[in-house]
RNA sequence: GGGGGUGUAGCUCAGCUGGUUAGAGCGUCUGCCUGUCACGCAGAAGGUCGCGGGUUCGAGCCCCGUCACUCCCGCCA
């Protein structure tokens, strides 16, 4: 070993002792005489001095020393000089005085600063091209020494629990997950390919056939998609999991405490409510605007279709008689609103498909010689008339100082600019408090829905092996907008951590399931043979749910971009900046692939 | 696939209405300094203003094109 000791650990109780550390030169301070070295490794920084009179020999090599570079050194601990003792650090009460000292590694000069707050600055890009520099960063290495103590605490959670985790194939099959595959073409049989699960969803629910009732697995899933500020392109990590013999509320009861013990244990965030709250979908998108709510604070939107349904504003009756809706969202203080403000709230909702955001101020003054209770200011009022404002005003409970927005069109774009709009007026009026952690339960969502792709097509709205409510006799007799499915998302300050299904075991329940969404019998046989078979052979009930350990991680532990808590993540474009990933290959590769005509 | 923003020293950024030799902080290097802990002080080096073209007496600044970076939407649980 070239060390006794780690840069974190020594205390007053060593002092006297003689000991070895090896690490990294965080900082030089040179004194000219005395000179002083922050050494750094993982567990943290210890002081290292350097006297000339004492030990001449050492104190010239520390004078060649520079940042980042890695030394191993022989010194005698002593307890700092009174009042000299650094309470910022852990070793502060002590530092090292150095009689040997070998320089193992030298270092260039990195291309940013290893400091917290510098690096923090530096262009991203930079960052993670030198990404193993980054890492020495306390900030990022703490995130991958927290991921660790996370993910044994999953799955001693699971353990505990009679769960057993068994790994899935990558190698697997494009699946009907939604999302684009990632492709991997097969050698051995040239024009056939292999792609990486989006999920171990069919695996999982192939075990449970198996008799594996309690499955569960920190399971790599790999998708397509363009990134995002939440979404690490390629592949991220689930908590999957899978049980037999179970309804819906028991798979509830099996994950909730364990997304209530993460937050307790490795966030200062309160968790808002005990137990989760429950929202339908449709109650969600109805007060919230999404079926990921941001709970942290109210907001609510309300429907005002019928109070506004023979109005005498054109944009609100077009929508209505074009079969549309209108909600109402009522800001409290939102008053205050800048017209600036207003115009970029309207660009949001535009961006979600509105045609723009109707508005009505309630000032803040009272108008005394009128008979009316507020002042309202609004481009729209002398559409509407002052009779029907004062009354949407009541219905939605507006005060003095509050704003309310309108949205008009079709359900579906009231619902994603209102809940848009409600999201940035969160934001904006401090709404979002860093220290709750507001977790919900989004169940009751449908079982199909119209195809965004093809107009009139009725397409499964969420994963099509969920079990839909009422089964056989709801497939046969109900029409097919209105089933709703085991189906449950579990939602966090506004990002969806997980979603979740009891199952469709019934071979003739998921021939019906598929039929409806226009598959072919001989089409599901074909794609999803071997699950139908599987079932075929006495499939217990089952259900179970996959929450995004990263999302969780990304959220408690905020970070503003889900690349802080991977140690090599992808940058937004999906590419790898150090490693130059991807990247081209040999002709030769190709050709055994059987792809080298691509290359032309 | 669409939209917005940015591009000036190793890093972060300023640069006014187009006007002489393009600046600051940090970092780097040199010298001084024996108690600092983001040490201090003095000095120095470091620039194809992303790239190409245009307008102009004159372009870091204006125009066109292009590339790169970045965020958002579409897409995606």
């Amino acid at each position: 070993m070239l060390r006794t000791h780690t840069c974190g650990e020594l205390t007053k109780k060593e002092a006297g002792e003689t000991v070895e550390l090896a690490g990294w030169v965080h900082r030089r301070r040179d004194h000219g005489g005395i000179i002083f070295i922050d050494l750094r490794d993982r567990y943290g920084l210890t002081q290292l001095t350097f006297d000339p009179e004492a030990r001449k020999e050492a104190w010239q090599e520390a004078d060649k020393l520079r940042a980042e570079w890695v030394i191993k050194i022989k010194g005698k601990v002593a307890a700092r000089p009174a009042g000299m003792v650094n309470k910022k650090l852990k070793t502060g009460e002590i530092e090292v005085e150095c009689f040997e000292l070998k320089i193992l590694s030298e270092s260039k000069t990195p291309p940013f600063e290893i400091d917290e707050e510098k690096a923090g600055e530096a262009n991203e890009h930079i960052r993670l091209k030198y990404r193993f520099l980054d890492l020495r960063r306390e900030r990022l290495r703490e995130i991958l020494i927290k991921r660790d103590q996370l993910m044994q605490y999953v799955r001693d959670y699971f353990h505990e629990r009679d769960f057993i985790e068994i790994q899935t194939p990558i190698l697997a099959n494009s699946s009907p997950e939604g999302a684009r595959d990632y492709l991997v073409p097969s050698r051995i049989y040239p024009g056939k390919f292999y792609a990486l699960p989006q999920a171990p969803q069919q695996f999982k629910q192939l075990l449970m056939v198996a008799g594996f009732d309690k499955y569960f697995q920190i399971a790599p899933c790999f998708r397509d998609e363009d990134p995002r500020a939440d979404r690490h392109p390629g592949d991220f990590y689930q908590i999957d999991m899978e049980m037999s013999f179970v309804e819906q509320e028991d798979v509830w009861q099996a994950v909730e405490p364990l997304m209530i013990e993460l937050t307790e244990k490795f966030s200062k965030k309160k968790v808002l409510s005990k137990p989760f709250p429950r929202v339908t979908y449709m109650d969600s998108m109805n007060k919230y605007g999404t079926d990921k709510p941001d709970l942290r604070f109210g907001l609510e939107i309300i429907p005002i279709t019928n109070l506004v349904k023979d109005c005498g504003f054109a944009v609100f009756a077009e929508a209505i008689k074009s079969g549309g809706v209108v909600h109402a969202l009522k800001v409290d203080n939102g008053a205050k609103f800048s017209r600036k403000e207003i115009d970029e709230l309207t660009e949001i909702a535009k961006s979600k498909g509105a045609k723009g955001l109707a508005y009505i101020i309630i000032s803040s003054k009272f108008k005394v010689q009128s008979s009316k209770l507020f002042e309202l200011k609004s481009p729209i009022i002398k559409f509407l008339g002052d009779k029907l404002a004062d009354k949407i005003v009541k219905e939605v409970g507006g005060k003095p100082g509050d704003i309310i927005f309108f949205g008009a069109d079709s359900w579906r774009i009231v619902c994603a600019c209102l809940g848009a709009a409600r999201n940035e007026c969160g934001a904006r009026l401090g709404l979002k408090d860093e220290k709750i952690a507001a977790w919900c339960w989004i169940y009751d969502y449908p079982m199909y829905d119209y195809s965004e792709l093809e107009e009139g097509k009725i397409d499964f709205s969420h994963n099509p092996f969920s079990m839909p409510q009422g089964g056989l006799k709801a497939l046969e007799e109900k029409n097919p907008l209105d089933i709703l499915a085991y189906q449950y998302d579990i939602v966090c300050n506004g990002y969806e951590v997980s979603s979740g299904a009891i199952r469709n075991h019934e071979p003739d329940i998921m021939y019906k399931a598929f039929e409806i969404a226009g598959y072919a019998k001989e089409e599901v046989d074909k794609k999803f043979g071997h699950m139908v078979r599987a079932f075929e052979y006495g499939a217990p009930p089952h259900g179970g749910a996959a929450p995004g350990i990263d999302r969780i991680m990304m959220i408690l532990f905020d970070c503003e971009s889900i690349r802080d808590i991977y140690a090599f993540p992808k940058d937004g474009q999906a590419r790898d900046v150090m490693m130059d990933s991807p990247s081209e290959v040999s002709e030769k590769h190709l050709k055994e692939l059987n792809l080298k005509n691509l290359n032309n």
